[in-house]
RNA sequence: GGCCCCAUGGUCAAGCGGUCAAGACACCGCCCUUUCACGGCGGUAACCCGGGUUCGAUUCCCGGUGGGGUCACCA
């Protein structure tokens, strides 16, 4: 067989040379230990949680080694592609701090590396495959969808393992003249991989690669036997072989994706070599993972689980910097202890290590994603709380977006309330939830939503009510207002202080807490609240009175 | 089914041959307190099983079990 002629005769134009390919994307010119990642969506349209938690290794690597993080947009089945998804893509990753130094972007490539879509990179590709063939280590394959059906049932029956390899690679020796005589009939073909592996052989004598990953350190497993294909019939190349030759070319140092890739992996070993390409360090990262009906830890899946789509965290209104922060707290298990150690510094300044990443698969926990997000929004200055709300308002919450644009002047004081005491207040988890949170300022979100604690009758209700508004001075500090507030509790026949009713519970009708809550019903419609003397500040007298007079129970 | 990965409290996890087996979240008390939040103190709760190796295994090896992943002209 001459696979010079069969190369020429499947790919008869000569596009490149091997210099012409190294001239064009020389290696890199980078610091020692520089790690260049990427990260390759297809742009299928949909992200999730586990897609970005897997962004952030790449970019911690890259950037922290003052290397290159680019993008890729592994495009290569059509028939998935959905239209915007790249331009959707990018804006997720944008919006939680994901940013690429080269790649795809919004308004073309930027980066000598490129393409960087490997929809346009067939010819690149193609000069690959054709190498292959011409050393007789790739060939057409003509077996049609049922011929490989056919093939599979068999090694159903027989309990073979399924697949193109060894006897079952029928189109493996054909000749130049079935080939010709099938390219003359128009049949459709692939490109296989002429597999070198064996697993026909005695248990011992099966040839096993040996791979550090750079999570999971030492790997083993068979060889690669399979004749995968490698070029689609529509000249398209598969994950793999796209994979192997991008990353070749873009001189990627560390390849960080999921573990499901793990099982191919012997593919993609077998195509270095055969390519004579060096192996970059690969990073298998554990998946996310969520509890599903029965119990059982799942792989997130992105029909199954909206919620965990990145849209969906934009909605609620969380920070990027939480979910980024909580990311962290999954995949470097000493962060949290770094974070208590350097509470002001930014999560960038984190020395974040392959090393210490968990081998086995998180459970999302939104409990304590809203824990971590406690900590991170109080770290936030109120002036650009308050940008986040109203961008955040504007996207996704038109009425309140209304009402916080016409309070702008007050906002910031109202995200700061109890913020800059010593242990300040952590009251925020979420955009959606702040909002809440706060809404009892604006009238058209304010009403008396709980009712009077059971100490105090409608017409003590009243009567503390009528006395406060009577008494209320708006200048009064602090301690002169609480101090009214005494004079009022004592004069109804409640105790002045907790413990006393605590004590004696037949003295007294309640307490000072259940006359203040009275009064922070009226002013605030819940029972629960920030400092109230603080709240009237920011409410203003008007409105402080006009709310005490108006409420009723 | 083959192959691969994983295995410490409810969750995330330290640990890397000798520890009373950290810590965080959640949960439960108590304290602080006009409510809540914050903060402080305390508490419940874990090394999947069986063999080895060793004076000694949570830790190393083997075998199970369990969970996950993967076996496409999808990535």
């Amino acid at each position: 067989m001459d696979y010079q002629l069969l190369a020429n005769r499947l790919f008869p134009q000569q596009s490149y040379s091997k210099e012409d390919l190294d001239a064009r994307f020389p290696l890199r010119n980078l610091p020692n230990g520089a790690k260049v990642t990427r990260l390759g969506p297809s742009p299928t349209g949909f992200i999730h949680l586990g897609n970005l938690y897997g962004a952030f290794v790449d970019e911690r690597l890259a950037h922290q080694s003052d290397g290159i993080f680019y993008l890729r947009i592994e495009d290569t089945d059509e028939k998935r592609l959905v239209e915007g998804a790249v331009d959707m893509i990018i804006d997720s990753l944008s919006f939680f701090g994901i940013s690429f130094d080269e790649g795809a972007t919004k308004t073309g490539d930027q980066g000598n590396y490129g393409p960087y879509s490997q929809s346009l990179r067939k010819d690149l590709y193609h000069f690959y495959v054709k190498q292959l063939v011409t050393q007789g280590l790739a060939y057409p394959c003509f077996l049609t969808e049922d011929e490989i059906s056919q093939i599979r049932q068999d090694q159903e029956t027989t309990k073979a393992n399924p697949g193109i390899y060894g006897k079952y690679a029928l189109h493996r020796e054909l000749t130049m003249d079935q080939i010709e005589n099938n390219l003359m009939k128009g049949l459709s073909y692939t490109i296989r991989l002429k597999s070198g592996g064996n697993h026909d052989l005695p248990q011992d004598l099966i040839r096993y690669i040996k791979v550090e990953d750079g999570i999971r350190g030492n790997l083993s497993m068979p060889e690669n036997n399979q004749d995968v294909v490698i070029l689609k019939a529509n000249g398209m190349p598969t994950y793999h072989f796209a994979h192997v030759v991008d990353d070749y070319l873009m001189r990627t140092t560390h390849v960080v994706r999921g573990e499901e890739w793990l099982s191919s992996l012997p593919i993609h070993v077998e195509l270095f070599e055969k390519l004579g390409f060096d192996l970059p360090v690969y990073c298998h990262t554990a998946q996310l993972m969520k509890l599903d009906e029965n119990g059982n830890k799942r792989k997130l899946s992105k029909r199954k689980d909206p919620e965990l789509s990145l849209g969906y965290y934009q909605e609620q209104g969380y920070h990027p910097l939480a979910i980024r922060e909580y990311l962290l707290t999954l995949l470097n298990s000493n962060f949290e202890e770094w974070r208590i150690l350097n509470p002001q510094a930014s999560c960038d300044d984190f020395p974040f290590t392959t090393e210490k990443m968990s081998a086995s698969g998180a459970l999302f926990d939104i409990n304590k994603l809203n824990d971590v997000s406690k900590d991170c929004l109080v770290r936030i200055p109120a002036n650009e709380l308050v940008d986040f709300l109203i961008e955040w308002a504007a996207l996704y919450n038109q009425n309140a977006w209304n009402v916080l644009n016409d309070h702008r002047q007050i906002l910031e004081a109202i995200l700061d309330l109890g913020r800059n005491d010593a242990k300040p207040r952590k009251d925020f988890i979420s955009a959606s939830q702040i909002f809440d949170f706060i809404r009892y300022f604006f009238d058209r979100y304010f009403s008396i939503e709980e009712p009077l604690p059971t100490e105090v009758s409608r017409e003590d209700a009243a009567e503390i009510l009528n006395r406060y508004a009577i008494t209320y001075n708006h200048a009064d500090d602090q301690s002169a207002w609480f101090e009214k507030i005494r004079t009022i509790t004592s004069d109804l026949g409640y105790a002045v202080r907790p413990k006393d009713f605590k004590n004696s519970p037949d003295q007294y009708k309640g307490h000072v807490g259940h006359v203040s809550t009275v009064i922070r019903l009226a002013l605030v419609g819940r029972s629960q609240s920030p400092d109230l003397w603080e709240i009237q500040q920011i409410l203003g007298e008007a409105k402080s009175i006009e709310r005490i007079k108006k409420a009723a129970f």
